[in-house]
Formats: C-alpha cells, sequence, structure tokens
DNA sequence: GAGGTTGTCAACGCGTTAGTTGACTGAAAG
DNA sequence: CTTTCAGTCAACTAACGCGTTGACAACCTC
C-alpha cells in the first residue's frame, strides 16, 4: 500500500464499495435500506434507533456505517426513490390524451398502489414532516418538498383541465379540491393494512366514486 | 412542620399544588401546556426537548416540574382535553333529530373549526401516533385511541343512517367512506394555517359539497 | 420582622444514542 | 502459503436529554 498507514477509516472503505458498486454489495445495502423503512415505520424516525435497524438486519450497529454514512441518509434513501418514482409516473399519467376524470383515476390509483407496493416506504414518507427531521442539510428537504409539490400541482390541473371543458362543477377552489383528495388517498396509511380485509381494487373504486359522484343519491 | 427533613421533593409540592388547585396556578400550568403544544407541534413530540419548551415558556427547564411530572404528562394533557372534547360535541350532534346529511355535516364542521381553534393542540393529536409516543402508560394511549375510534363510529353511523332510509347511495363500504372523509379533514393539519387565504367555512363548504355531491357535474 | 409559601434555577446523576476506531475472521487471489 | 480484502464487531467518545436535588429570593401573612 502506498497510504503509510491511514487507511482504515470505514467511511473511505464504504465510499470506494458505493464507487466501483458491486452487485452485492449494492443488493445487500437496499436490503438495509428495506429494513429501515420497516423500523421507521413502526417506532417514527426520532423513536427509531440504529440498534433496532441493526438488530432486524441481524448484524451489528457499527457494521451500518459500512453502507451508509449516518441515520438521515437511510432516512433520505427510504423517501427519495419511492417519490421521484410517484413524480415520474405521474408525469407519464399527465401527458396521456385521456379526460380530466380518467387522468385523476389514475393519478388516485398509483397513490393507492404506491402504498400497497412500497408499504412502509411510503408510510415514511407520508407520517414524517421531513422539515421536522432533517438537520442541517436543508437543500434535500426543500427538493423533497418541491417534489411533492410537483406531485400536488399534477392533481390541481387536471381539476383545472376538468373544469374548464365543463366536466367538473365550477365554483370550488381547485387547490382545496385536491388537498381534501390528498388526504383521502394519504392518510390510508394510518388504517390501511396490505392484504387484510380491503384490498388496492376496494379502496380506489370506493374513493372515486366518492370523490366525482358523491355519498348522496 | 411534622416531617423531619424530607419534605422538599418537588413531586410532592406540584402534588400539593394541584390539590388544592389554585387559580394562579391552573392557569399558569394551562399556559405551559399550551406552549408545549406549539412547541410539539413544531418540532414532533420525539425531537422536541423539555428545553425547548421551557425557553418558550420563558423559564429554566427544571421549572417544569413544579407543574408537570414528565414530558409525556405534558403530551396527554395536550391531547385528552382536545379529544374528550369532540367526543362530547359528537355525542350531542349524534342524539340530534335531523336527517343524517345534516348529521354528517355537523360533524365536519366540528372537526374543522376544531382545527381552527385548537391550532396547536389538535395538529399534535393528529400528527403524532400515540402507540409510537406513550411508553409503558399503554392504559392511558389505548383509552385515547378508543375515543378516536368512538368518533369515527358517530361518523360511519350516520352513513349507516343515510343508506338504511335511502338518502345515502348504497353499495360502498361505510367504513371506507368514514375513512375516506376523515382523511379530507384531517389531512387539513399539514396544509392548513387558519387564518391564512382559507376560513373554515371555505373548508367545510368545500368538503361537504364534494363528499356529498362530488366533482363531476 | 419571623415564618411559611411560591416559583425559580444552578448543578448533578444517569441512561441512551450517533458516530469512530482498530482489530478480528474467513474467504478469495496470486 | 501468503496477501488482500470484504464484512464484522467490541470498545470507546462525546453529546444530549430526562428527571432530581437542594438552596435561594420574593412575597405574603400574622
Amino acid at each position: 500500500m502506498t497510504q503509510p498507514l491511514a487507511a482504515s477509516r470505514i467511511s473511505q472503505r464504504r465510499q470506494a464499495a458505493l464507487a466501483d458498486g458491486g452487485a452485492d454489495y449494492s443488493a445487500k445495502r437496499a436490503d438495509l435500506i428495506r429494513v429501515a423503512a420497516i423500523v421507521f415505520r413502526e417506532k417514527g424516525y426520532a423513536t427509531a434507533t440504529l440498534n433496532d435497524i441493526a438488530a432486524l438486519f441481524g448484524t451489528d450497529r457499527a457494521s451500518l456505517y459500512y453502507y451508509v454514512a449516518s441515520k438521515e441518509e437511510l432516512f433520505q434513501e427510504c423517501i427519495q426513490n419511492i417519490l421521484n418514482a410517484n413524480v415520474a409516473t405521474a408525469v407519464l399519467i399527465a401527458d396521456l390524451p385521456v379526460s380530466p376524470r380518467e387522468k385523476l383515476t389514475k393519478l388516485i390509483e398509483v397513490m393507492i398502489s404506491s402504498q400497497v407496493e412500497h408499504f412502509p416506504y411510503m408510510y415514511v414518507y407520508i407520517q414524517e414532516d421531513m422539515r421536522q427531521v432533517v438537520s442541517q442539510d436543508a437543500e434535500w428537504a426543500t427538493r423533497m418538498v418541491e417534489q411533492t409539490h410537483r406531485l400536488e400541482r399534477f392533481f390541481i390541473d387536471a381539476i383545472l383541465e376538468g373544469v374548464a371543458d365543463g366536466s367538473f362543477r365550477a365554483g370550488l377552489s381547485a387547490t382545496l379540491t385536491a388537498n381534501g383528495l390528498f388526504g383521502m388517498l394519504l392518510w390510508t396509511h394510518r388504517w390501511f393494512v396490505p392484504g387484510r380485509k380491503y384490498s388496492a381494487q376496494d379502496l380506489t373504486s370506493t374513493f372515486t366514486t366518492l370523490f366525482f359522484d358523491g355519498l348522496a343519491k
């Protein structure tokens, strides 16, 4: 070795492993993040400890630092992927040549099925208020808040489109309407457990009926 | 004093003060709880420190123990009152001799105006998942979860009533419908700031229109 | 002004947690 | 057989936060 004696710090070894991106390493790192999401979901970000995560991961707390630099990095990885994926899907839907009602239906489906498929990730994304969680890294947090706003924007735009073409009722604030719908969709994280009693299909059909046609006969 | 030297522990003095319930003491204690709610709202229960609360309250952290026994007690006081008040109001509404639609409308009004009038308290109640927050005191936590379920139950019952008398559409699960509505109402805690742009009236009218009659024309 | 009460606070104990270090094991490579 | 390297882990650090103690000043009250 050319370096005299100093090359043993764990962060350097992590960065090296990240850099040449071995398949095994990446897979195990992804695994760790999945485990972290489960623990965050159960205990909340602040209450969850690296010990809890390491225990469920089946290793020692110190070993985690071979894969991530900090607790916050675990959190960021949990959220970033799922949020970006949802925004990307929403972009595709926005460009479809279909009616506003169909667009909104598809957006609803995306949000619901996202919660089923990425259960702990979505929970963490919804439950934790990023501005409460993240410390100095305001840059990352604001980027994520921006992404969330982009997502909301797709809903609002579809609503406005429908009002413009006469298929939706006028006179309601599109922002309030979108926030109401968002509430319906996101609040599920508190009571909905995939694979128990209700399916994603049940949720989407109930919510679309309610949102478009209302409860009254 | 009959006790030789031992009577100086702060918890005893707190209990004495609580017992004879002086007006000044009670008022200041209530004040402290209000301040705590504000801090919990801003930072989240786990992240908020007693130092933060004491600072905003304008005193030393140690002084807080003259008013409450623990951080958890602060949390409990924040939630208990507002939740019990809401349940009590819901009981009154449930007994009114009005149509299911009117009952639901009133329930919606209660939840919205509760958020306006008791802004930080309601936020804490909604945001924090009690089972994540409370430690050993499972007894209190389950009681609060029960109260929340009672509240939900009033919504479900009103919906079932309307389905029975033919004014609401059949074929939707009352539970899913109620949860959807609950989502609309509670999610407001993330984006709604009282006294800015939208009023409570705006919210209730938009949400009732949406919920009963839908967005489609 | 003596004695008690109210509210306060500096200082400490104690547990817990994030993050670091340096050395170990075991397997692959040469 | 030796070297190397991926992965692990015991042990340490430094900080932080909750809750307690004991004393102290201001203010009644008699």
